[in-house]
DNA sequence: AGCACGCCGACT
DNA sequence: GTCGGCGTGCTC
């Protein structure tokens, strides 16, 4: 990076007192600024006897560089990027003519070798180099930066998630040479896809093309994305995959195996260890790999001369990072697709709003297949409304419709049923008791709630609603109520005496099950692959899972569902879906019609009408409430900027870990919504971090918690 | 954040 | 005179 990115340190600091010149003088002496010859008497390196050192300290007041001397004998292995060990700290300052002492030992970066310093004291030299393996690259730290602006956190914080901790066994070893470019592959079941064979041909022929793509329901994309890579490989360039999880990864990786073998990809998953890890995160850095398929953290991955960064289902919310600055896989892909000029692609057998605004802004291009491949690969859909499974005879034993009874019975036959599930410990948002449609505030259109099971009060600005009526239907009755669904799956159980009951969740998750008749009842998220599909699918309690206290519970329900539906078989092999969820809502008519782009669409317009993100940008603000108070007195916000709060923040859930934004356990947080007009982002950004920057570095009042487009805002 | 520097009041 | 209170400001 050059150095006008860096903030000025502001030599204006108060008039200069006698005994500080004469210190600057006999510091010149000492060290001449030009070119430092020595310190402490030892000699400096000959040339660049200055190093530009990232500190790692995530502190905001301290985001920026400093300058070391290089003791010759460090001069070999100071190169830019490696990782160091310096003094740092105000331990040592000016202890007799210029020398310094103490300070802790800290360790940072090498950004840069310089021939002098623009610093006007006296410099420290570096205490070592801790390995001379080049870790953080020019472009990594480019990137870095543009995350941490992003996001208003620092550099070193975004490092931290970027650069995986050193292993020295790791190191030690060599990589392995890098294997050939693969001939371009065919496009194979690309060639379902409109622009599915013109894509592949432009990142085979070196271009940089950015695609939405809405995956065709049942076993296919794995391969899709394992093409696009090998695509990519074959122009010259690399390539980098971020999934969800480690058994999405898996699926990924072996699909890569199967088309290229191994040696040309790297797997950067949590689960592989951290010694592992590092040997593939170093294979990739020394450019001995060329693509990466990995989850969260790999999207900082340095693969060299990146072509293509994929992100897949990006609605999951592992894609956002829970540590400070808390970024988000598709926004720093993006960033990194905007900075190299790289081809993008996002896909999911869903479509999140953000990907629609992509599409919808002309930033990305849809990649799709006909209507008619979708309904012919997707199971066939039917609802069941729940105010039937009251009225229905059969109701009466298992809670279930005979609908849904007749269809596990007939799947039962051809192969094994899936179950979905919602978790318990989902809490509903407050909805119409007629028409369901979620309660909403009268004056910012938050969600309402009852927390005291009487009054209603606004999760965003803490308004209370005294005369709540339903603004689509007129009723003035309310509903929040959670159906016992995982017993009545139990009930669906015993009901079948001869079959299998295997069961997948938190705990205990299952990566497939064999093509053979069992129930298999899932939680959302956790459902194995079948060999071969399943035969048909029950998806209960719809209705808790579009109850959820979030703005995304719809997008994020139609996301769960086209999940499970996309493991079914398609209808012409007999596939069969039936969901328990009013036929009249909005995402069981998406799932229905198998229509997510469109259900996105509609969402993202409504978004933009009531002025939420995507549309219009938010930040939240948490901590205890003098803090945010305090904060919100001190922030200099943009143009037009609304605070909406701040509100107490929910407990968090029992058993859920807890989060960096929850509030430590016997304390109450708050947390205020700050939102801006769309292109306003980067100024909100920038004015939360100079705020937080001022006041930490005052020690004013504790520590808030800054979050930019915060997934859960109610 | 640490941590020393510096400018104010009670002490051997 | 000087020991030490913690308010201020710096860290290459």
């Amino acid at each position: 990076m050059s150095s006008e990115d860096e903030r000025p340190t502001g030599p204006d600091a108060g008039a200069p007192e006698q005994l500080a010149l004469i210190r600057e003088s006999v510091r010149k002496a000492e060290v001449p600024r030009a070119r430092p010859r020595t310190w402490r008497g030892a000699a400096l390196a000959e040339e660049l006897p200055v190093a530009r050192v990232l500190v790692n300290k995530g502190v905001l007041h301290l985001d920026q560089f400093f300058d070391y001397a290089v003791p010759e004998e460090l001069d070999a292995d100071a190169r830019p990027g490696v990782r160091v060990r310096v003094r740092f700290g105000a331990g040592g300052r000016n202890v007799r003519g210029g020398r310094r002492e103490g300070g802790g030992l800290i360790d940072g970066f090498i950004v840069e070798r310089r021939a002098e310093s623009d610093y006007q004291g006296a410099l420290a030299a570096l205490a070592h180099v801790v390995s001379p393996e080049p870790v953080l690259g020019p472009e990594l730290l480019a990137l870095a930066r543009a995350v941490a602006d992003r996001y208003a956190g620092s550099l070193a914080d975004v490092i931290q998630l970027a650069v995986p901790p050193r292993n020295g066994r790791a190191e030690a070893k060599a990589s392995p040479e890098p294997l050939p470019p693969p001939p371009a592959p065919a496009p194979g079941s690309w060639d379902r896809y409109e622009q599915g064979p013109a894509f592949l041909r432009a990142l085979a022929d070196g271009e940089a093309p950015r695609a939405v793509w809405t995956a065709l329901p049942g076993p296919h994309w794995p391969q899709e994305i394992a093409r696009a890579v090998a695509a990519t490989l074959a122009s010259g360039r690399g390539a980098l995959v971020v999934v969800p999880d480690g058994r999405v990864a898996a699926r990924v990786d072996k699909a890569l195996t199967e088309l290229l073998g191994a040696g040309h990809h790297a797997l950067l998953t949590a689960e592989s260890g951290p010694q592992k890890r590092y040997g593939q995160w170093l294979a990739v850095r020394r450019g001995s790999v060329r693509a990466v398929v990995g989850t969260r953290a790999a999207m900082f991955a340095p693969v060299t001369e990146l072509g293509l960064a994929v992100v897949w289902d990006d609605g999951d919310s592992s894609h956002s990072d829970e540590r400070a600055p808390f970024p988000h896989v598709r926004e720093v892909l993006e960033l990194r697709a905007a900075r190299s000029g790289c081809a993008f692609l996002l896909g999911g057998t869903s479509c999140t709003v953000e990907a629609a605004q992509l599409v919808e802004s002309g930033w990305a291009l849809p990649l799709r297949a006909a209507r008619e491949e979708y309904r012919a690969a997707a199971p066939l859909v039917r609802t069941v409304g729940d105010g039937e499974l009251e009225r229905d005879g059969a109701a009466r034993t298992a809670r279930l419709p005979s609908l849904a009874w007749q269809t596990v019975r007939e799947g039962l036959r051809a192969g094994p049923v899936l179950v979905q599930v919602p978790r318990r410990g989902y809490a509903p948002r407050l909805a119409c008791e007629q028409c369901r449609t979620p309660a909403r505030c009268g004056h910012c259109a938050g969600p309402l709630e009852a927390p005291d099971q009487h009054d209603l009060v606004c999760a965003w600005c803490g308004r209370e609603e005294a005369a709540w009526h339903c603004a689509d239907c007129g009723s003035r009755r309310l509903r929040a109520r959670i159906v016992g669904a995982r017993r009545t799956a139990e009930e669906l159980g015993r009901a079948f005496p001869d079959v299998p009951v295997r069961t997948s969740g938190r705990d205990h998750i299952l990566d497939s099950v064999p093509d053979r008749p069992a129930l298999v009842v899932s939680t959302p998220g956790a459902e194995p692959v079948a060999e071969g599909g399943y035969a048909a699918a029950l998806l209960l309690d719809g209705w808790a899972m579009l109850g959820r206290p979030d703005l995304r519970a719809g997008e994020e329900a139609l996301r769960r569902w086209t999940a499970a539906a996309a493991l079914v078989r398609g209808q012409p092999e007999g596939g069969t879906l039936v969901i328990v969820a009013e036929p009249t809502l909005r995402p069981v008519q998406a799932l229905v019609r198998w229509d997510p782009v469109g259900y996105a669409r509609r969402e993202l317009a409504e978004r933009a009408e009531l002025g939420f993100p995507p549309v219009s940008r938010m930040a939240s603000v948490t901590g205890g409430a003098e803090e945010v108070a305090a904060f919100l007195a001190a922030v200099e916000l943009p143009e037009r900027a609304q605070v909406l709060g701040p509100v107490p923040v929910p407990r968090a859930a029992p058993g859920r870990p807890r989060r960096a934004w929850d509030a430590p356990p016997g304390e109450t947080w708050e947390r205020a919504l700050i939102r801006v007009e769309p292109g306003r982002g980067a100024a909100l950004a920038t004015a939360l971090k100079e705020t937080r920057a001022t006041r930490t570095a005052r020690g004013e009042g504790g520590p808030v918690l800054v979050r930019i487009d915060p997934l859960d805002i109610g």
